[in-house]
DNA sequence: CGGTATCCCACAGGATACTG
DNA sequence: CAGTATCCTGTGGGATACCG
């Protein structure tokens, strides 16, 4: 049951390769915070950006365009009477469920000890 | 057994600093990618320079730097004979174990993905 | 080998103002 | 409200050279 804990040589490389690839598309400083947003429910604009602290206009405008483009995020046009726009994520978001919960949950422990420590 | 879908508004905003902290630390293009080579086994400097492909030797030693004052990654210098310096993960960062997996195995999903569609 | 020093630049991203 | 336009800065990070 010691296997697990050294990587092989193999699992290494590929795991290096398959991170690297990970990170290009959903790496950056507002990405994944975008879309941790958005899963609680669809929002508009400016809902977004309350809710993702500290992002302007204009960087959310072009993640949300990255998003849409990389089929994370899908833009709504309500051509109804009150014309609204929203964004929703997507069912590819979805995949990234685990990634988000271990990232939330390692940023939880991670706080926790950084405040013992201080 | 839906209720796990949709997340709460709570969750989402905890989730949101959450995964804020996180990437703080273990953000960027390579801190994640040198954890991985050392992760393999311990690494001498230009070992790390050689798995982790493309980094150059100046961010290679920022990124150990930042990695050791985090209390990741750990500087051995032998002093014996032959003077060797390596470089050894830490315990606290075997606690980012399912962050890698999720990361490595999300990276593959998409990348599989990706070379379907063109 | 294990780095450091220097130089340099592209670009992420902040601030502010503005528009339909 | 849903963005765009402009301007600007910091810095991540590449290239190259050098050192003990």
């Amino acid at each position: 049951m010691n296997e697990e804990i050294v990587l092989g040589s193999q699992e290494c490389v590929r795991s290096l390769a398959y991170v690297g690839d990970a990170l290009y598309v959903i790496g950056g400083k507002w990405k994944l915070r975008v879309i941790i947003a958005l899963r609680e429910g669809n929002k508009r604009f400016n809902e977004i950006q309350r809710a993702v602290e500290g992002i302007s206009a204009r960087v959310l405008s072009n993640e949300l365009k990255e998003l849409e483009m990389n089929g994370f995020v899908k833009r709504i046009v309500h051509t109804k009477a009150p014309v609204v726009v929203e964004y929703q994520v997507t069912s590819y978001a979805d995949t990234l469920k685990d990634v988000l919960h271990a990232l939330s949950d390692w940023g939880e422990m991670h706080r926790n000890k950084i405040r013992r420590e201080w």
